[in-house]
RNA sequence: GCGGGUGUAUUUCAAUGGUAGAAUAUGACCUUCCCAAGGUCGAGACGCGGGUUCGAUUCCCGCCACCCGCACCA
């Protein structure tokens, strides 16, 4: 069997309308992926899954749906604008490209002496000529440093002005952060408690790559998980934990999970600690599907500072109020998503003829059944077949499928590509009987059971 | 964003300076008593925009998208 390649798995995406690419009738857009009927069910599963693992049933969890549209002020305040508006330098010999601050500490020049404001004035000349590239060393290599914002611009309102900036959220995270205090006022949680969202978030990539893994718009469900500083080494090992649990349950297996500990210069601006998880991908290798981050009191004290309010955390027992510190446990959804198509995944051959399935996990699978009559010309078989398809339909969902098309072979090739984990056939004994053949889509087998007992069958 | 490559039907591919062919998928009908059998008919494509040319899917340029390296991923 030779190796799985990403295209193949983008191929099939296409065809069995899991995942279109973006605007595609116009030639697509860079970054950006639609998901068709089969891929947005399963996208749903997932992030059901999610939240029936994480959040409902938890009495510590509350979850939101926060604004994608924010005020300004969230991301000065969440260090974001900050960051993002440190411009890069290309280096004209080796083609590199690097933070200009970072050039300019690299050559001892102290930031004072960059003025934000005069970027693009052409005034950076004489500067430039002084300073060596940190790669190759060739002096005054530089061209004008350039803003790089990686989150999208947009106006709010009709006046299209300074005041009217706003930014499509960059991660959920602010939105959980600024409702910290209607949650605390509203239900009065005792520590620790958790915030969760689901929704989507934009970043303006340099270059999007791979399929849905690098996109400029794309789905992150996680949560902020509201702690007392001292207890932050115990809660993050605990998410830890729970994190490989939820990959599992996934079923994606624990050799292809990679644990990768961010040393501290990569971590991001808030972060004191941070775990990446890894998936096996192919073509990509292992590739961060999720991450675990100590976000400590950041946000939070942050938030207080800019907006002027008190979002410390009074207990109940008249202990010192205080800012409490945060666990964020993150999951890219388009990620978690491809991992599992990517998981689910298998060529076998079969008598020198390729067989192709999603080995989907059936509380995962888009379609959890499909119901065939044998033979198509037989209207007995056809009538007995679509009384099933309508019995099932009920307890499915309607996530079921009926196909008379072709022949039998083809309409179980049909459903393999998609992942439905069992078929089922009407024959003629059906129709004395009352039982059909349940056949199981990652061994083929078959195997008879009563019509009544179907249910025992299906997911 | 840089360098290289690719772009033809749902998909995978072919051919051609005189507007394209297959396999596969797909629709209808027939056939078929369990793993892509067979038959008949049908629908379906040269990424977009310029240029050269009598004529461009083919050659040239630009753009867009994807793939492979690099950089980036706070």
């Amino acid at each position: 069997m030779s190796e799985v390649k990403l295209e193949d798995i983008i191929s099939l995406a296409k065809r069995r309308g899991f995942v279109y690419q973006g605007s595609e009738i116009y030639g697509g857009l860079a970054g950006t992926w639609d998901y068709g009927p089969l891929g947005t069910l399963l996208k749903r599963n997932i992030v059901n899954e999610w939240l029936k693992y994480f959040v409902d049933g938890w009495d510590d969890m509350y979850q939101i749906d926060s604004a994608i549209l924010m005020n300004p002020r969230v991301w000065q305040a969440s260090g974001h604008v900050d960051t993002f508006t440190d411009p890069l330098v290309e280096c004209t010999k080796c083609r590199t490209r690097h933070r200009f601050d970072h050039v300019l500490r690299a050559n001892h020049i102290l930031e004072d002496a960059i003025n934000y404001d005069e970027m693009d004035t052409g005034k950076w000349g004489e500067l430039l000529s002084k300073i060596k590239c940190p790669h190759c060393g060739e002096p005054g290599s530089f061209g004008e440093p350039r803003k790089f914002n990686m989150m999208f611009k947009t106006n709010v309102g009709p006046v299209e002005d300074e005041n009217s900036i706003s930014y499509l959220r960059p991660e959920t995270a602010q939105g959980m952060f600024t409702n910290y205090k209607n949650i605390v006022d509203s239900f009065y949680p005792d520590l620790p408690f958790g915030i969760a969202q689901i929704g989507k978030t934009f970043r303006n990539e340099i270059s999007p790559r791979d399929f849905l893994f690098r996109t400029r718009e794309f789905e992150i469900m996680e949560f902020e998980y509201f702690i007392p500083e001292n207890i932050w080494e115990a809660k993050f090992e605990k998410w830890r934990i729970d994190m490989h649990a939820w990959f599992k349950h996934l079923g994606l297996p624990q050799d292809k999970i990679k644990e990768i500990e961010v040393p501290q210069n990569d971590r991001a601006h808030y972060s004191k600690r941070t775990i990446d998880f890894e998936y096996d991908f192919p073509s990509l290798g292992f590739s961060e599907v999720g991450g675990l981050a100590y976000r400590t009191d950041f946000d939070l004290k942050n938030h207080q500072e800019h907006s002027g309010k008190n979002l410390e955390y009074r207990p109940k027992d008249g202990g010192a109020p205080f800012i409490p510190h945060v666990i964020e446990p993150s999951f890219g959804v388009d990620r978690n998503f491809l991992a599992v198509l990517s998981n689910a995944y298998t060529e076998d051959k079969v008598e020198d003829e390729k067989r192709t399935y999603l080995k989907l996990p059936a509380h995962l699978a888009p379609v959890k059944a499909a119901v065939f009559p044998l033979l198509k010309n037989k209207p007995e078989l056809v009538a007995k077949a679509k009384e099933v398809h309508k019995l099932l339909r009920k307890q499915t969902n309607g996530r079921v499928m009926f196909d008379d098309n072709g022949n039998i072979g083809k309409r179980y090739r049909r459903q393999d590509e998609i992942g439905t984990p069992i078929t089922i056939t009407i024959d003629f004994q059906s129709l004395e009987d009352n039982t059909v053949t349940v056949r199981n889509r990652d061994t083929t087998e078959q195997r008879r059971i009563k019509i009544d007992n179907l249910s025992e069958n299906v997911e």
